[in-house]
DNA sequence: CAGTATCCACCCAGATACTG
DNA sequence: CAGTATCTGGGTGGATACTG
């Protein structure tokens, strides 16, 4: 997110600066689909529905920011960039888990449709 | 949040939904202050600095619609409102703590500034 | 393929004033 | 005390067209 131009608390706010980073509108997403392993750009739009190419790089390049997400560009034609997770974007599985094991609660099912992770790789 | 209107994934996606629950500027930190038991409007509004009336207003009724806050309303002068967690949101605990959590190690301290866990109750 | 550039509608959130 | 009402600027994100 990194707005909070005038937020007290989100310097001493762990809470906050969790969601901060993970909150905006994609981010979750994102990082949930790379826990599985690398991904390039197109593979991950199609992992997200809904998410422009405007968005899903405006995301990415926040996250590469934060140091959750490391982007690496291969100089071949036609263009190919992969992204994976960093040793901090890693480190946040067991949080990611945590809201997708509540999430699938909410969402009133134990059994998920299954994801990526069960039908590739 | 509940808007995402085209958004073909938050129907199916646990990690997505628990955000949207959560992520808004301001549910994380409400969420996280009443994991320590009811507080008043007021009381609220004092652990979050920087929130205005209106926006802590707002945030309320939308976890009080999602079904994770209660709101009780004593018909006294001066008029008193206390908010509390619902069984849902108290479901949310293990969650918001490990948001926590990360957020205490990703700002680099083992020792977090007290919150009012450790000053009240 | 993996983006950028540009335009623009929308709505979020701050400030301020007011009320039961 | 615990809100609501109103106005408003700025940011966010969608659509579309274009590029190395």
């Amino acid at each position: 997110m990194a707005r909070h131009k005038t937020y007290d608390c989100s310097a001493g706010c762990p809470v906050e600066a969790t969601l901060d980073l993970i909150g905006g509108k994609w981010k979750g997403l994102i990082l949930y689909h790379l826990l599985d392993g690398t991904l390039r750009f197109g593979a991950l739009r199609k992992c997200i529905p809904g998410v422009t190419a405007r968005m899903l790089t405006q995301q990415l390049r926040e996250l590469e920011a934060s140091g959750l997400v490391h982007r690496k560009v291969y100089a071949e034609v036609p263009p190919r960039v992969d992204y994976s997770l960093t040793a901090l974007g890693e480190s946040l599985r067991e949080v990611v888990l945590s809201l997708k094991a509540w999430g699938e609660v909410y969402l009133g099912r134990g059994a998920q449709r299954p994801q990526r992770s069960a039908l590739v790789r």
